[in-house]
Parts: C-alpha cells; sequence; structure tokens
DNA sequence: TCCTTAATGGGAGACTGGTTCCGTTAAGAT
DNA sequence: ATCTTAACGGAACCAGTCTCCCATTAAGGA
C-alpha cells in the first residue's frame, strides 16, 4: 500500500516483478527459449549468459539482473515448465493408469530436448539449494496430479486400501530416474513397464501403507 | 624401442602413466584429497582449479595438465573411489541380503562428505560423456559384486529361478537415488527398508525374471 | 494523451580462470 | 653413482566472463 515506508530502495524488488507487461514477459519468453535450445544442444556445461543473450536477441546485462547465473536460468526454466501440468490418465485399471505413467516419464525423459533440459535440472539442483528446491516442488505437484489415479484403483479393491499414494507413484518413476541420472542407461520401453508391474506388485504386497493417509509433507527438502 | 618414429611428440602419453612412482603419486593422493574437501564443503559449482591447486600444496599448472578440468577431477575420483571395493553382506538369507545392500546405500549417500561426492559426480555426469561413462561403469562393477547374493537366493527358491540379479539390485537401489538425486528427500532408515521389500516382492512376482540369465551387456552407455 | 519510472541495452573496464613458457626436481634406467 | 627425461611448479600472459555506468525505451497509471 504505502510506498514510503522506511525500506524504500532496499529492496528493488527484482526486475520483472514491478511491470511484467508486454517486453518483460517478452524477455523472459526469449531468454528462456534460447536457454532450451543451448541446453538441447550444447548442455548444461555450456551454458553461458552471454551466449543465451546474443542468441536470444537480448542485452546482456537484462539476462545478468534477472537471473545471475546458468543455474538460474535454468532454475527459472523449470518453475517454466511446472506451470504447465497435463492431466492424469484414466484408463480404468491401476495397472493401465501406472503403465501410462511411467511411459509418459519414459517419452519425457527419452526426447532428446526435453531431456537435455532435465539433466541439466538434475545438474544444476546437485550444485545449487533453490535449484533442488524448485525441482522438489515440480514433482510435488506431478505426483499430486497423479495421486487420484491410486486412490481410484484403491477404491476399486485392486490395492490396499491404506496404500500412500505418492510412495506407489514414486516407486514407478524411481527407476526411469535412476537409468536416466545415474546409470545413463537407455530407457527402453520394457524399462517403463517393468517399473510399473514392480511397483504395482509392491503394492499389492502392501509396501506401501501408511499408518494413516499420511498427509504430512509429502515431498521434504534436504 | 626406437624414440624417432614419425609420430614423435604427437601422443605424450599424458602425464603420470610413464612415471607413476612417489612423487607423480602423491600429488594425485593430495590433489584427489583436496577435491574431496572442496566438495564436501562447498559443492561441484564452486569447484575450482586454482583453488585445488592452492589448498593440495601443487602448482595450478600440474592440476590443469592432468585433469584439465572440475569434470575431470571429479571423474578420476570416482575411478579412484571405484578401486576399493567393499564385499557384499551374507545374512543367510534374501530379504536380509537386499535390506543390508539398501542399507549400505542408504548409509553411503547419507554420509554428509561423501554425498555431495555423489551429488557432484551425477552432476558432472549430467555434464560430460566420459564422466558419465566412469559412472557406469562404477556400478556395473559395485552390481556385479552384489549379483551371487541374488544367485544365492534364487538357488534357496526365494525368488524365480530365472530373476535378472541386476535387474533386482537396480530396483532396490533406484528409489534411494531418484530421492537423492532428484527430488533431494532426506534419506531416512525406512526408505531403505522400504527399497528393499519393494524389490524382493516384484521380484516373487516374477517382474525381473528374464528369458535367459540376460549375459548380454548389463549396463549399456547413453 | 501525457508522465513517471521500471526495465532494457550498449559499451568500457575489471576480474577470474585458464594457458603457455621455461627452468627445476626427481623417477627410473644403466 | 650417474644420466636421461618425465613430471612438476612459478610467473607472465591471454581470453572469456561478469559488472558497472548511463542513455534509451516503453509499461502502467493519471
Amino acid at each position: 500500500m504505502e510506498q514510503e515506508t522506511r525500506l524504500t530502495e532496499s529492496r528493488p524488488a527484482s526486475p520483472g516483478t514491478l511491470r511484467p507487461g508486454g517486453r518483460t514477459a517478452k524477455v523472459r519468453g526469449a531468454v528462456l527459449d534460447a536457454t532450451r535450445d543451448a541446453l538441447a544442444e550444447t548442455g548444461f556445461h555450456a551454458l553461458n549468459m552471454d551466449r543465451i543473450a546474443a542468441s536470444a536477441g537480448v542485452g546482456k546485462t537484462t539476462v545478468y539482473r534477472r537471473w545471475g547465473s546458468p543455474v538460474g536460468l535454468v532454475t527459472d526454466l523449470l518453475h517454466d515448465m511446472a506451470e504447465q501440468s497435463l492431466p492424469a490418465a484414466d484408463t480404468g485399471g491401476l495397472a493401465g493408469d501406472l503403465r501410462a505413467n511411467a511411459e509418459l516419464v519414459r517419452d519425457t525423459l527419452a526426447d532428446p530436448r526435453v531431456g537435455a533440459v532435465f539433466h541439466a535440472v538434475i545438474a544444476a539442483a546437485a550444485c545449487d539449494e533453490e535449484c533442488a528446491r524448485a525441482l522438489a516442488g515440480f514433482y510435488r505437484t506431478r505426483l499430486a496430479e497423479w495421486a487420484p489415479v491410486v486412490a481410484r484403483g484403491a477404491e476399486r479393491g485392486e490395492i490396499p486400501a491404506e496404500t500412500d499414494p505418492l510412495e506407489l507413484l514414486r516407486a514407478v518413476s524411481a527407476p526411469l530416474y535412476y537409468r536416466f541420472a545415474v546409470t545413463h542407461e537407455e530407457l527402453t520401453a520394457d524399462v517403463a513397464e517393468r517399473a510399473a508391474e514392480a511397483a504395482l506388485a509392491a503394492a499389492r504386497g502392501g509396501v506401501f501403507t501408511r499408518p494413516q493417509g499420511a498427509s504430512g509433507d509429502p515431498i521434504g527438502q534436504e
């Protein structure tokens, strides 16, 4: 409200927040596009602020001021990705839904361009605390979107009623991300299939049942 | 033999290979120690060749010549780690062995110093192809060491005879690494326990059975 | 429409990180 | 013990990266 508190000018409110309109938004779009391209072509290690500015047709001062570092660029890219959410599947059965989920993850990571972005995001998160938080947030929303799938399966009696939805979903993703980020193995179709099957088998065996519905914080932070 | 072939000086054979004795070995030890320390304290993003040289008490020329870049340092550190292998457990039952394995992985990643090294290794592998190969090699030997555990379990009839040992072991590790590298969740004791249980349940359900003993290449490369 | 000022962008300069040169040290062979 | 030369290390040098200053543009409000 008041604009003359005593902390005037101590917080310039970080560029882009007070006038997020036309130009500012356009600049952000161009920079994030350029970042995506650069990651797909040369990878995270070669991500260079100057080059991004040049290929985005934007002053490099602006890039340094608004994003600060390559990690900052990747973090913002992650926020951007988090905004576009696609709905979960509903094949009528839990097995089918989980498999659809596994295939979605696989297709995402296996795509050369998107895969490069995820490699970068993982690398950046390993370096920077804030980026790690952004990444955790991304998965929190992603998993939350798919949780109903598990709930429906439980209602149908396909798995124990007390199954923790997030735990099951993590079990589906884990083998894919493990191969992607750690052992760098190829993500074939049957890796995805097996991930879904294994998770379901474990769920049926009651491995993912938790005392309550586990409404605590689902994804913690480092 | 002859020292005047026409490819003289084209391959200096990379420093450290022709005279790996006293001094050279000492330098490598000091540099890798300094690298470990730096990773534990400031993480991969801040890994700086100059600083490593200084804190190792070694000329920076040497560090640049032998390792070339931060990624090179981490890659060599990984090779060094791969040499020290600790034997697999043998508790008498597959459930116990898998649980021991999961706990070993958990303890490794949860240790602040070692965990930092693994974060760095994962980040470096996301940036550099050679480092990714080194990482894949590391896990190939690690898993191979534990494979007999699964074979014994199969002999005892605890799981289907055709179970692919590596596939089962990967299933144990995956949830831990997923949390460690991707979602950055805390690695609690029950995460490890559940990883082992889930993998075993899936194995019992025959999810990891493969046509043959699967003697092809177990871990591919990107 | 006009005004205020947030946000951008070009360019000069400083700085850090990386490379090269060359003399010194000591590993390994005789 | 002596010799050859691999490997090291100090210092100057070069380059790409980042910061700062200030003029210019246009967003959002009156």
